[in-house]
DNA sequence: TCCATACATCAACGAATCTTGTTGGGAGCC
DNA sequence: GGCTCCCAACAAGATTCGTTGATGTATGGA
């Protein structure tokens, strides 16, 4: 039914918006060796702090990363249920193999 | 090596971004019943037409639809390559299933 | 030839997004 | 308590994005 269409294309824009930008890229691909607090994260990016909490923000708002609080220092750490949501999304978006989808206009 | 990455990473943004927003994904989702004409997709999904040309040159820049030209109408369709490749760069941004990658600062 | 249709492209505007600098809160150390 | 460090959150400016309306370019029919 339409809205639960609408919620995928909701789901679908939060996450391929919050892929689309390459500073968080840099995060994913850094997290990816495994959890890593905000403070290695600007040193490695070479970005200010306000910005990487911008985009962490973004990312875990995604439900892409989750956050823990160890002392003063914040752990992000790659969230693997999000990437097969994210799988399960582009598998439902390829062309199906049916071939000849008739005209339906201008034929 | 960092150009091979870069360069990954660029094609990624705009995979992402393409897949980003609402129209974009509506027209993803007609074109997966097969080749569909401007005029049709401007009907079913309500749009006006410079703004659905807007939206198909970004899916086209990206190499997500291809279109045909026949007569004077322009026909697209999904290249289900895209989201081969797409799937690939999803595969790729995955948590390793390494554990405890050493925590490298703020112990 | 003239006109209508199908689509692309352009310019302009508003809205959303990203960056930068600053402020503030919580946690540890003295 | 006072100080420093780590980080989130806010405000303001710059940039990008998406929409709208107008114009341009083929194509085909009368």
């Amino acid at each position: 039914m339409a809205t639960a269409v609408h919620f995928r294309t909701d789901r679908a824009i939060e996450l391929f918006h919050a892929l689309s930008d390459e500073t968080r890229l840099g995060i994913i691909e850094l997290l990816r060796k495994g959890e890593r607090c905000v403070c290695e994260l600007t040193d490695t990016l070479d970005a200010a702090q306000s910005r990487l909490s911008f985009h962490l923000r973004v990312l875990k708002d995604a439900g892409i990363v989750s956050d823990r609080k160890d002392g003063r220092w914040v752990h992000y750490e790659l969230v693997s249920e999000a990437f097969e949501e994210i799988e399960t999304l582009v598998a439902g978006m390829k062309p199906r193999a049916v071939r000849g989808g008739k005209e339906a206009c201008c034929a």
